[in-house]
DNA sequence: GTATTTAGACAGTCATTCTGTCTAATCATT
DNA sequence: AATGATTAGACAGAATGACTGTCTAAATAC
């Protein structure tokens, strides 16, 4: 017994794969490309845990607490990134003028350059993506991802 | 200057959702109901890194080196996860009797329970899903996530 | 003006990956 | 059959990225 054999209603080699397993799968591969590009543009020390900050930084710069509730993670967690990033250059920390108790995180020239080549990184893959598939499915797609998203968030 | 001023090409404000962040979001809310329907399940033991082995795990064992490779991680660490699981009773790791240097990973029927419970989660995510945004979208979706995980994948 | 909340720092822990090195077993080639 | 290369996995150590808990200082509410 135990091979192939029907164990419960489904077996190993019926599984059908999950949507889990379709969503995870091509953004994984966008995920290494995109952080390939980063570091083929000089940014190799830029890490996919640093997304967080680059996601949801304002232009004129973002508390660590609002940074870090927009990402969901703890302000401790937030702080260690935005700590990370200072020391590497691309931000910098400084005290907000508003709220003596917080502080500002604020992308330097670096920091934004690295924000930039995010958004063009973005760009073209979902163009190379677009020239394969057709750029019809892909508008398809963003909307039923869209839409998915909206109707799967109770 | 900085607030909302063009730096670049594209303002922050200006940028559009990254075909990432829409792949993403759906599925993290997914890996989120999945795990918290596990711990419903009394299988709050068993953590997302988990999920590398019970994708890949056949009926009859698997290696870890083989399980490693499907997962795109080291050996080291695909080990480490499979002891992981033989620590909580999910697994069993024996000696392979056709290579004296390997060793299987087998699910227990407590483990084999897991699975179970996962393929059943994702079918009824999923349902729920193409309840909301209907069958015929989540058609669609499923086809060309499917087209673009093969497109992409270079 | 006191009480509560909020922002963040500091310390410690844990989980998940990695590299590097090692042994033992297998496979391939002479 | 002996040798050399490869493969499977173990062990040790480290880095990363997240957590909890506790603390101070500042701001807000009553």
């Amino acid at each position: 017994m135990w091979q192939n054999e029907k164990m419960s209603n489904i077996t190993i080699s019926e599984a059908r794969v999950t949507l889990g397993s379709l969503l995870r799968k091509p953004y994984e591969v966008l995920q290494v490309k995109v952080y390939a590009g980063l570091a083929a543009r000089g940014f190799g020390d830029i890490r996919p845990a640093h997304s967080s900050v680059f996601r949801y930084i304002r232009p004129e710069g973002s508390r660590v607490s609002d940074l870090a509730e927009l990402a969901d993670m703890t302000k401790q967690s937030m702080a260690y990134l935005a700590g990370n990033l200072a020391d590497l250059g691309y931000v910098t920390i400084a005290p907000d003028p508003t709220d003596a108790r917080a502080k500002l995180v604020i992308l330097t020239v670096r920091g934004r350059q690295v924000w930039d080549a995010l958004v063009e990184l973005s760009f073209d893959l979902e163009g190379q993506c677009a020239a394969r598939i057709g750029a019809e499915k892909m508008a398809q797609l963003r909307a039923i991802l869209g839409e998915l998203a909206a109707a799967i968030a109770d």
